[in-house]
DNA sequence: GAGTGGTCTAGACCACGGT
DNA sequence: CCGTGGTCTAGACCACTCT
């Protein structure tokens, strides 16, 4: 029994385009570096015309399988490894989830050196502090401390604060859409003081993840961390497949 | 001085409508949820053919601004602010690489429960252990661990195991892009064991990160366990701005 | 039925690369 | 020079939604 008539039939001919020459890839028939037939010669392969071609290819270098050089041709690009998905809510990760939280502090206060470096203020702009706990069924498994530059309109009111997250806390002075968000993760044991708070009396790493967003221009908006409890924290990360998602629309009706 | 004929005016029409829209979706005058002018609305507005106006679109689309809906029109999409792109690889991280291995052992064995459990191979496939420890400049920083099932043309030499990381390993099976990577992060205390292996003598926990591949079919063909000296392990994530590269061509030329 | 987005065509002109 | 990719047009037909 052929394929033929199968998925492919019902698939737009820029999807299959795509997928035909990302088989390829994948197969290893196509390598890094080897260039894919030229556009026009796609285009009498599939009796297609140009603009229906280049949407297929446009597909591909989308997911980083290919990249284009004007006036030569499309080439196969080499697959970038280390890059990942990493899914990071401080309320919630991979084996947890923050279901109370506790304010220990709102504040303003003028910042210290560390501070102004940081956040790339001048030593009379006032500074939002904020430092909370996180508890789950119960029991404390974060410590969370959260510097914003003062502007009005910021969120002091502690109903606003307990259980948002740092993006959450400034989108109302900038649109979520224009921040640019750093992670820098890495693990410690606790201070005197980080042991109280989260009833640790023996030998239990932190996991700290410091957090600092930027708006549009690159200017800093808010730095926080938090430190979790070891056995509280587990992050997930992935490699991408931006792919195959618009496939399995088509994929579900042909299985029926 | 106006900066109309400025950059805008040489930048494809394509390329002007996404920035015009995207600004808005920035500034905030168009809200998650909101409706974009029409596709038909936008030809008229900017004297250009819907081909044109669609490819904007598919631009704002790919960047996760907007989403279609097919017969009610575009809208503004919720931004996904718990999606970071993380770096990482095991012989480079934000404050470390490595620049020496040792190879403990390398070995073919019969899988223990939870090996074929994590594998999902039968209990007489035979699997390959890569035991190996990393340095920087002397000092011992991580102690790794591989598993692969074994297939012919794996990697048992002593010279292509030295210095690969996990993908590299398997890159000679199956093609790097058909390979999907999943990372667990967390930390905990050394054992003895490992302690010896990393020269800790105080209390110092460490980061541990187990990477899993996936083969196309979601058949795992690899997993290993690399255990990071605390003090030499940062890793670092952002949030991803597919966007504005496409941009900043156009930008240099109008600046100069 | 009028309007929307989804797919596709058959041309066009341009800038660029290699001969 | 010819072939390549980059941009763009002015149409077309379809499936869908809303009224």
């Amino acid at each position: 029994m052929m394929e033929y008539g199968g998925i492919n039939m019902r698939l737009p001919i820029y999807l299959r385009i795509a997928e035909d020459i990302k088989e390829k890839i994948n197969k290893g028939e196509l390598k890094p570096g080897d260039a894919i037939y030229s556009e026009n010669a796609l285009c009498r392969a599939y009796k297609a015309s140009r603009m229906t071609v280049r949407r297929g290819l446009a597909l591909l270098a989308n997911e980083g399988y290919i990249y284009s050089i004007p006036g030569k041709g499309n080439f196969v690009r080499e697959p970038d490894n280390d890059t990942y998905t990493l899914y990071y809510n401080e309320m919630k990760n991979f084996i947890n989830s923050v279901d109370k939280t506790k304010l220990l502090e709102v504040n303003i206060i003028l910042p210290n050196y560390k501070l102004i470096n940081s956040l790339q203020i001048t030593r009379n702009r006032k500074v939002i502090v904020i430092r909370r706990l996180f508890f789950t069924g119960g029991e404390p498994v974060a410590y969370d401390v959260k510097y914003l530059p003062y502007c009005k309109g910021m969120p002091i009111v502690e109903k606003e604060i307990r259980y948002a997250t740092f993006p959450e806390m400034v989108a109302k002075s900038t649109s979520l859409f224009a921040i640019k968000k750093e992670l820098i993760i890495y693990t410690q044991m606790p201070d005197e003081e980080t042991k109280k708070y989260l009833n640790i009396y023996n030998e239990l790493p932190l996991m700290v993840v410091e957090q600092k967003l930027y708006n549009r221009e690159g200017k800093p908006i808010g730095m926080g961390i938090t430190y979790f409890r070891g056995d509280y924290c587990k992050l997930y990360a992935e490699s991408y497949f931006s792919d195959s998602k618009i496939c399995e629309k088509y994929k579900n009706e042909a299985e029926t």
